[in-house]
DNA sequence: GCGTTAACTCAACTTTCTTGAGTGTTCAAG
DNA sequence: CTTGAACACTCAAGAAAGTTGAGTTAACGC
């Protein structure tokens, strides 16, 4: 039973300055706009620091000068704004059909997005199909190779050999060798690989509904039912990459126990309808439905409702998160019921008087959000100081 | 809905020093001893800095020499060791009938430990009995209090008012006021507050079962059943600090939902043997009736088993950690019991083939536990590189 | 108007790390 | 048995990045 310890490097002035790069970077994106004064304030550092390593990241193309502002007395500050087309990031989520890709730039606004069918599901094939789409995006965006940051990769989950694996929509081939590798190799890029919950919840985080959180977890609606669970800021991912495979517990749903994904997941909501006569087969679908208030729908949401009640309790009182976020592959609408529905356990650590965030939020619903949250994940690390993390 | 930047600090010469410093302790003490070119590599210093690095550890007098060894070719290696008496670290844990202390040394070894009854739980009181249970370890144990690096606090969650507040065992008068800064001020040290699930996993990760593991769950017998939780090396605390609460989750047992806490805890058992006429008091009781086969403790035994494989599922599922410790206030024998009779869920992230751990092992159990966990986090905090920790 | 306040710059200094040359010890090949 | 390679470590010089303190500039308020 050997242990080895987790690589983490020691500070020296490079890492020292790479470091105090990307916390001058996360505070003027935290903020908007600062100036030099209130980021030395934030960080610790001198404002003659803070003013060296402004300029340096001016030189380098990552911040814009933002005009003066003359708050109080003094001298104006002269404000700083990161600069959109400093670098960009490419987002790809992979799923057994299809691969969707984005490429978004340091503030994350979508410049590119698309969606490329798959023939087949073999790994030379993905490969393949993200490498052209790689190509093809900076071709359209007219962005050079050079100032992309890295990529981030959206894989179905669970990773390598598990007790969940067979399930439904797996990939064959990933399981051997480690897919951060290949795709980094193939892509020459920093790549970063998540799954889709997690993407999404880091999403949310660099441009949605939790910005400036750093505890947090997001249930994701995709094939089936994952758990986003972000702590101290970042992703948590578990001993082995899977963490939040949150599907395949068991709830209670009027009475009985049942696997959280069978009553409530696209794949759940389809089987329902479909037991009931009614086929669904995408997003607008369940859309229109909704509006014509079909009675069936109507029930599953209730189930539904219930079901995530456990889960709620559960999530919860294990992590105590500042919220809990729902989205994914389903319509706002649908999102809103379901969150109107669903009973707050009382028997919670979250059921507190002080809070600043409901318990339950709507976060970006639509087909791209993981793909987004896959290149949120470049952005994420180019904002997060790191200075003993190996690479 | 203002969301404030967790603020962390720049790196500078003193605070990269300081970072370097840990780094190097951190490299010793998980192999043992070792040499100035080993610690080098594996922090990415040069042997230089790592020589410098020491020589300022060895004169503030923790680190020893430890003679040396010649290992193949080239120079023999000058080996250095963790200094026992480098600095000591006090834990205290808060009941509400008693408060129970230990002094331990840099290595972890306890000196002395300790249990004070308490007249009342009030904040005052439980104030002054730590106060002078900490001058009463001092002099017991001839350690300086300049040689102290804080103290360890453990209490019963949950922190605030929360739908679990007004349960059984609170503490009056904790939920206005930091209870860390409580105690910091009124002894004069550096305080880290802990749950006692938490604590016990960090003892464990520090000298016991978990050495060297960076991601895994400890499920603690307390009065009730708490979840410690190890992510990267951090014990998950939540938003607001009451992250574990595992024991009012629903779980099924014969097919019927229960709070896991009424099927697994102390308190359980005891009910539940109360319930069949067996009157226990202590853990001592729990293992002569073990020993005597007591077919009651055993039906106890079985159902416990039951909801901890629902929790395990849960707990593997949400975290994949590389093991789940069982360990508290519940006799070894009866742990090593409920071990063995928990099914291990088949559908689990963590059922895997390449497991490198088992996926449930028993962990410390007795009285101390939770204080001696207590004491651990201080340490680990010594161990700890952390240059960007606003303190 | 004029002093106070605050942001920012300049130049000198400090800390800490790295680099490269040099020393001493051990092992192994000729 | 000699010689050279391998390796740990030290010394001294140099480089990188931080801090400090004095000085400059602009706005506010009395």
């Amino acid at each position: 039973m050997v242990t080895t310890l987790k690589p983490q490097l020691g500070a020296n002035p490079e890492r020292a300055r790479s470091h105090n790069k990307q916390l001058v970077l996360r505070a003027i994106r935290h903020v908007g706009t600062a100036g030099r004064a209130e980021i030395a304030r934030a960080s610790g550092l001198s404002t003659q620091a803070v003013s060296n390593i402004i300029s340096d990241l001016l030189s380098e193309g990552l911040l814009v000068e933002q005009g003066v502002r003359s708050a109080g007395r003094g001298l104006p500050v002269q404000q700083y704004a990161i600069k959109p087309d400093g670098g960009y990031a490419f987002g790809v989520e992979v799923r057994p059909t299809a691969v969707f890709t984005a490429l978004v730039d340091l503030v994350g606004t979508p410049l590119f997005t698309h969606r490329t069918p798959l023939g087949d599901a073999r790994k030379a094939t993905i490969l393949d199909t993200v490498s052209a789409q790689l190509d093809d995006a900076l071709a359209k965006t007219q962005v050079s190779k050079e100032a992309l940051m890295g990529a981030g990769i959206v894989m179905p989950g669970p990773f390598g050999e598990t007790g969940l694996t067979g399930a439904d929509s797996e990939l064959p081939g990933w399981n051997t060798g480690d897919p951060a590798e290949s795709f980094a190799s193939r892509l020459d890029l920093p790549v970063f690989v998540e799954n889709d919950a997690n993407a999404a919840a880091m999403a949310e985080r660099m441009n949605g509904i939790a910005r400036g959180l750093d505890d947090f977890a997001y249930l994701y609606f995709g094939q089936g039912l994952g758990l986003g669970l972000v702590q101290n800021g970042q992703a948590v991912q578990g001993a082995f990459g899977n963490a939040g495979e949150i599907g395949h517990i068991t709830v209670i749903v009027q009475g009985r126990p049942v696997e959280l994904e069978s009553a409530t997941s696209r794949l759940s909501v389809q089987a329902y309808l479909a037991g009931q006569g009614v086929t669904v087969t995408n997003m607008d679908d369940l859309t229109s439905l909704y509006s014509s208030e079909n009675r069936h729908l109507f029930a599953w949401l209730d189930q539904a409702a219930q079901a995530l009640s456990s889960a709620l309790s559960i999530i919860e009182n294990l992590f105590d998160p500042q919220t809990v976020i729902l989205g994914g592959a389903m319509p706002d609408d649908l999102l809103d019921h379901i969150i109107a529905r669903t009973a707050l356990p009382e028997r919670s650590v979250s059921n507190r008087p002080d809070r600043t965030h409901p318990r339950l939020m709507r976060g970006t619903s639509g087909r791209m959000t993981a793909t987004l949250g896959a290149a949120a994940l470049v952005l994420h690390q180019a904002f997060t100081p790191t200075i003993a993390e190996a690479r």
